[in-house]
DNA sequence: CGTGTTGTCTTGACTCATTCAAGAAAATGG
DNA sequence: CCATTTTCTTGAATGAGTCAAGACAACACG
């Protein structure tokens, strides 16, 4: 069986129609963790020729509404999408290029996740981005680590 | 001494030439926590005049990168600065309104700001932002809170 | 298998936060 | 007070994302 009959299913039982645009927006992203919008676009236009953007924006809503997509976004960036969902994972952002790594959180279950005082809100998720420098960015920028 | 003052300091010790529209605009985010761009541009002209978007938007970036002030940027949202920086506090965001409030970390230190496995990043910073409703918007969407 | 209903996709225009560029004006150092 | 350098003004441009109306396709039902 095809590996399109998984998402196919994914789209079923979350009721959602079975379109083409759809198979091939969930097949993009898994393919493509933390794609931007535009790389999506690009995939599925390269999977199934011309497609509006406008049906992968829209696209893109409803998985994510559905919980089959998750939309991360880190300040400077666009609207990017993941396909791992629900295991409470985090991202680090490289300052210099942008790339996206995911990263467990270090300490098992969900430890800072429940702030200590939470206004009166009711919490659903806690997100945490890492900002830092990826290993590449660093050794361009720096290629001799000062040791002096 | 006059509340400017103290701000003419900050810009003085952080090597920025003192004028009137950054001052006019650190005392907006000082006044107006978590305001965006549009809002503090409202609150600068409502103190000097006319002041062009452009002034806000350079005053803003060469502040943020001096790190007197701090930008945040929840998905959905246009870019917020706030001037609380420096001491590792975090902030709820309502899924509803998208009021922001600030939090500090439940555990102390900085418990889950070590990720794991960081795949080589450097990592110089840790942003969390809680998700949720805030009780306004909780209470005019479901005014009787379920019992049965 | 055909048909109707409902939800999805196409087309094309539009919004608005943010950025770019060039010149005028103002802030610091001497 | 003048020169230098940075900042502000003006005006235009970019580009992600949205809105709206109609064409089209997926699914349920008979």
């Amino acid at each position: 069986m095809s590996a399109s009959s998984t998402y196919e299913q994914q789209l079923r039982s979350a009721d959602l129609r079975v379109t083409r645009p759809r198979v091939a927006v969930l097949t993009a992203v898994h393919d493509h963790p933390h794609a931007d919008t535009d790389s999506i676009l690009g995939a599925v236009r390269a999977d199934l020729g011309e497609v509006s953007h406008q049906a992968v924006y829209d696209v893109l809503k409803a998985l994510t509404t559905a919980g089959l997509l998750r939309r991360i976004q880190p300040s400077g960036s666009v609207a990017r999408y993941e396909s791992r969902i629900g295991d409470n994972h985090h991202h680090v952002v490289c300052r210099s290029c942008g790339v996206i790594a995911d990263v467990d959180c270090a300490v098992g279950g969900a430890p800072c996740l429940t702030p200590s005082d939470h206004h009166g809100f009711s919490i659903d998720e806690a997100e945490v981005i890492y900002w830092g420098t990826c290993s590449d960015c660093a050794t361009a920028s720096q290629p001799t680590p000062a040791t002096h």
